[in-house]
RNA sequence: GGCGGUAUAGCCAAGUGGUAAGGCAGAGGUCUGCAAAACCUUCACCACCGGUUCAAAUCCGGUUACCGCCUCCA
């Protein structure tokens, strides 16, 4: 039974799906307009290895996941670039697609767009006018945050204290249109050349929270699963979705809350607003972005992670550590019998990894601990490509599951690759000085090939390469 | 000020009552022509003070430090 920490109520739960075997999962996507950086990124490998997770369990899973594509960041730099708002999103889009798809993270089912869903974002403004739980001000429309009861469960902030911290910075234009200072907006009257969509209360675009509710309860219906997002969204972002979307269906919003931990650099978050921020676009022209990916795995996502020269090592090395265990054993495939009397010892081993497996992610999608198991199916593989006989039933067993169980991180090991002939040459004839005990020359090539990054292993059952 | 989180070896990181998982780095060893890879062995007074308990990293009270949210942020 999966166990998932509900920010909603503070506890680990069980988790129960409102359709059995489905899961319905919305996840707060970015708002595009620069490139994401590894803290954008967390996020998203976070709730795509969950995802996976849940597939892996036997789910079929709807996973929605947003761009924000309207917004005052999207106008400036739109302005900076000379480009129009919607072609800054576009192009972001595109290298958010391209900077998640080599970090391994799985398409979502569906990545509705702000700009394509004006219609209903309006209709659902209209229905919390209706309810009288907004209300029309000057062209902008607010939300009446003290009509929904129990604004401030998610963030556990009574709506008094609330209330102390947002007159504090309330401008004296704001004031002017909003009853209350906690109210939010719903719709911002459109200013001049930007861009705008007509509504019935005049021309304008939508508020920042409006877009989650709409496209989530239209995509995945007035309750879902999971909601999921960074912890910073926790508030307002997600406080007010559950204003907006339980006002308007009567229904409970998510029953689960979930909230990513941050990327920290030298301790502290890795934002933009700090500028200590380095993009997946950079990053991945010096490092594997497996690597960045296996990175993202050794913490436990709610838990803030380390960003530094030296984690991004140790991250590289294990993620090395294996992918080599792999390569042992799928070496000797060649040479291995069909079946052995001693199968079923392995088999049931690997039965009992996997399990081990299960129950350690089944615990809030616990990584660290899930990794751990994988550096045991390590040790294992490496144990048994040492046997003298292996059987083939047990290799492809061992190698089946534990590639399925790295493919939850968006680790994929065994890609075959080829050597050019030349490369090839060079192996046997140092292979022939080997057999001739000429260790001079058979070292020099061996140092020849290191430096093309090809470094050589002699092992009982033949000399193997592989790129380091 | 309100709410929340964290503090475990040189580094990273698990562990919510029964006496510290795992990985990296380090040390020693096996294997090897030498290596590499692998395997074996080794490496922690759990921030501090007090309390509860037969027993606490783990529960309770307090202290300190750091971080996050409360304003755009994953």
């Amino acid at each position: 039974m999966i166990q998932i920490y509900n920010t909603l109520t503070r506890e680990k739960e069980a988790f129960i799906p409102i359709e059995e075997n489905k899961v319905r999962m919305y996840v707060c996507g970015p708002t595009v307009y620069n490139y994401i950086h590894i803290g954008n990124a967390r996020s998203t490998v976070a709730f795509d290895t969950i995802r996976r997770y849940f597939e892996f369990r036997g789910y079929e899973v709807n996973y929605v996941s947003n761009f924000t594509d309207v917004d005052d960041k999207i106008i400036r730099v739109a302005k900076e670039l000379e480009m129009t708002a919607p072609d800054v999103a576009n192009r972001f889009i595109e290298a958010f697609y391209q900077d998640t798809e080599v970090l391994g993270v799985k398409k979502a089912t569906c990545n509705p767009r702000v700009m394509e869903n004006i219609p209903e974002i309006i209709a659902f403004i209209e229905a919390l006018i209706e309810k009288e739980y907004a209300y029309i001000s000057a062209g902008d429309v607010y939300y009446r945050t003290r009509k929904f009861e129990g604004y401030g469960k998610l963030s556990d902030q009574s709506i008094d204290e609330l209330e102390t911290g947002a007159s504090n910075r309330l401008n004296d234009m704001e004031a002017s249109k909003k009853e209350d200072p906690l109210d939010f907006a719903l719709w911002k009257a459109s200013k001049e050349g930007e861009i705008s969509w007509e509504a019935p209360w005049g021309s304008g675009r939508p508020g920042w929270h409006i877009e989650c509710s709409v496209m989530a309860t239209k995509y995945l219906g007035d309750t879902i699963d999971i909601h999921g997002g960074g912890q910073d969204l926790t508030f307002p972002h997600h406080e007010n979705e559950i204003a907006q979307s339980e006002a308007k269906t009567g229904h409970p919003f998510a029953h689960y809350w979930m909230h990513n931990g941050f990327v920290t650099m030298d301790d502290e978050k890795m934002s933009k607003s700090l500028g200590n921020f380095v993009l997946v676009h950079d990053m991945v022209k010096e490092i594997d972005p497996q690597v960045l990916r296996f990175f993202m795995a050794t913490t436990q996502y709610r838990r803030p992670i380390k960003y530094s020269e030296g984690t991004i090592e140790d991250a590289k090395n294990n993620l090395n550590k294996l992918k080599i265990a792999y390569d042992n054993l799928h070496y000797r495939l060649a040479d291995a019998e069909e079946q052995l009397a001693t199968d079923q010892t392995f088999l049931d081993k690997i039965e009992h990894l996997q399990a081990a497996f299960i129950t350690e992610m089944d615990d809030d999608f616990n990584t660290a601990n899930g990794m751990t198991v994988m550096y045991e199916f390590a040790k294992m593989l490496n144990l048994y490509s040492e046997e003298t006989v292996v059987s083939k039933v047990v290799i492809t067993k061992m190698l089946e599951i534990y590639q399925n169980l790295l493919a939850i991180f968006g680790i994929q090991v065994g890609a075959e690759e080829l050597l050019d002939d030349k490369i090839e040459e060079l192996i046997q004839e140092r292979n022939d000085a080997r057999a001739n005990k000429n260790f001079a020359r058979s070292d020099e090539i061996r140092d020849l090939l290191k430096e093309q990054g090809i470094l050589l292993d002699d092992t009982p059952q033949g000399t193997r390469w592989r790129r380091g």
